[in-house]
RNA sequence: GUGGGCGUAGCCUAGCGGUUAAGGCGCCAGGUUGUGGCCCUGGAGAUCGAGGGUUCAAAUCCCUCCGCUCACCCCA
């Protein structure tokens, strides 16, 4: 028996609810913002992730699906969203448009890891880029649409944290005196952040062993060692969280796993779950990416939100989600005759905007009621040989178990009639 | 890649050495010659994750593998 691969997971239609819901609302948020729709393709070149996300982070060195294909093109199942923005904004020119380019997109993503809760092989990521403008204004707004999106999915007892990691002129002295500071303690270090030591320093601060906690409080922190002009950026988007009523927290050892991050980085978790697997939505700033990729200097920042993460947080705030509507109505017949006018009936029905269904095995209409009621269907019709003949149809309304008999050409008026309350039909 | 837990019909669970593997939910049919929800009756559906071993006898004990799951690394 084939079965799903390892990691992956089919999106069954009882679950389908909550991921409508929240499409929706993030598009919702999306032309809220005034940000454009872009979908890239599910593979790049393999060398796009590897320039952007950077060679020795974990993505790349062991986590990237890539696969040479028939004309031995390098290719990548993408296993992020912002390289291909980046791309794709190159690519096309949209320097050359008014800045910032505010964009957003649905993306499936691919990552070779160890599946556990939260976390996949294949998941699916809603997030937001702006392009074209360093104004701290626009990481603000970034933030700003995060939060309102988690508002209004209505999820509570979110945490934003907020922490700046410097630029390309301030960072080396950071990581200079960081390195400095664990280097004299190496000998306390466990055997993850000795490693980390020599290959990410950054990723020291997120040792989340007992043991190294302490470490990680006394570290420097990066926003002691920002130059002046990083400085500003963050104390000016500090007051503009401040203005739009966004509660954070600097958090000194929020770093993020991707290395083209520049200043601003922030998460948002569940309250006081400041773990990797807790964050819902992520992003910063990347000021050298498009420049990095071929592009001219562009300063950036962006957004993105796991949509899994999102609905296993629902769930578990008990988040009550729309029900996806059944059809209007379930046509049930009788005999070969009734089902020919059957199917011509629910043709005519579909044409006129009416949902309706059917079951074509002949079943008995005991079977046929049963199955609408299963599928909470509200109105039944029914036709057997009788109606047929006399050219009528009977409308049963399911909920109270009442039905009439009416003249088959009025069917479709008196459905409109019996839309009523519904809202959807 | 490392470690823990778990694999019995579509789902949930019982059985933990001894005949045809049991129950609930769901599905199908009948009770009602053309009427759902409640009830009653019946039916279909399981090579007990796979392979090997121990034994007169294995779903049950042992080994290996596979899968799921949780955690670590790391990420949404």
């Amino acid at each position: 028996m084939y079965k799903a691969p390892r990691g992956t997971s089919d999106i069954l239609p009882q679950e389908q609810g909550y991921w409508s819901y929240i499409t929706q609302k993030a598009i919702d948020i999306a032309c809220l913002y005034g940000y454009q729709r872009l979908d890239t393709p599910t593979f790049e070149n393999a060398g796009l992730f590897v320039r952007s996300i950077g060679e020795e982070t974990d993505i790349v060195e062991k986590e990237m699906y890539s696969f040479q294909d028939r004309s031995k093109d390098r290719l990548t199942l993408r296993p992020e969203g912002t390289a291909p923005v980046c791309r794709a904004y190159i690519e096309h020119g949209m320097h050359s448009l008014p800045q910032p380019v505010r964009l957003y997109y649905f993306a499936d993503i691919f990552r070779y890891e160890r599946p556990q809760a939260g976390r996949y092989r294949q998941h699916h990521q809603f997030g937001v880029e702006a392009l074209g403008d360093s104004d701290p204004a626009l990481d603000a707004e970034v933030i700003d649409m995060a939060w309102q999106l988690y508002a209004n999915l209505g999820l509570h007892n979110l945490s934003l944290y907020l922490n700046s990691i410097g630029c390309h002129s301030c960072r080396p002295g950071y990581l200079e005196s960081l390195t400095a500071n664990y280097s004299k303690r190496q000998d306390s270090l466990c055997p993850d952040c000795r490693r980390r030591l020599r290959l990410n320093p950054l990723r020291l601060l997120d040792c989340k062993k007992p043991s190294c906690i302490p470490l990680t409080e006394k570290a420097p922190k990066s926003i002691d060692y920002l130059c002046q002009e990083c400085a500003d950026n963050l104390e000016s988007l500090q007051e503009l969280l401040k203005l739009l009523n966004l509660p954070y927290l600097i958090e000194h050892r929020l770093v993020r796993g991707l290395d083209y991050y520049t200043r601003t980085v922030f998460e948002i978790a569940p309250e006081g779950e400041l773990v990797a697997q807790a964050t819902i939505g992520a992003g910063g700033r990347y000021d050298n990416l498009i420049e990095q990729l071929g592009g001219k200097p562009t300063p950036a920042v962006g957004f993105a939100t796991g949509i899994e993460r999102i609905v296993l947080n629902l769930k578990k705030q008990k988040v009550a989600v729309p029900a996806i509507s059944p059809p209007f109505v379930f046509l049930a017949y009788l005999g070969p005759k009734a089902k020919y006018e059957a199917i011509k009936l629910s043709a005519l029905l579909r044409k006129s905007g009416f949902s309706v269904t059917l079951t074509y095995g002949d079943r008995s209409l005991k079977a046929q009621l049963k199955q609408a009621n299963t599928a909470g269907i509200r109105h039944a019709l029914i036709i057997g040989e009788d109606e047929v003949n006399n050219r009528t149809i009977v409308l049963r309304n399911m909920d109270k178990g009442e039905q009439e008999t009416i003249q088959l050409d009025k069917a479709v008026e008196k459905l409109r009639q019996a839309i009523g309350g519904s809202t959807r039909h």
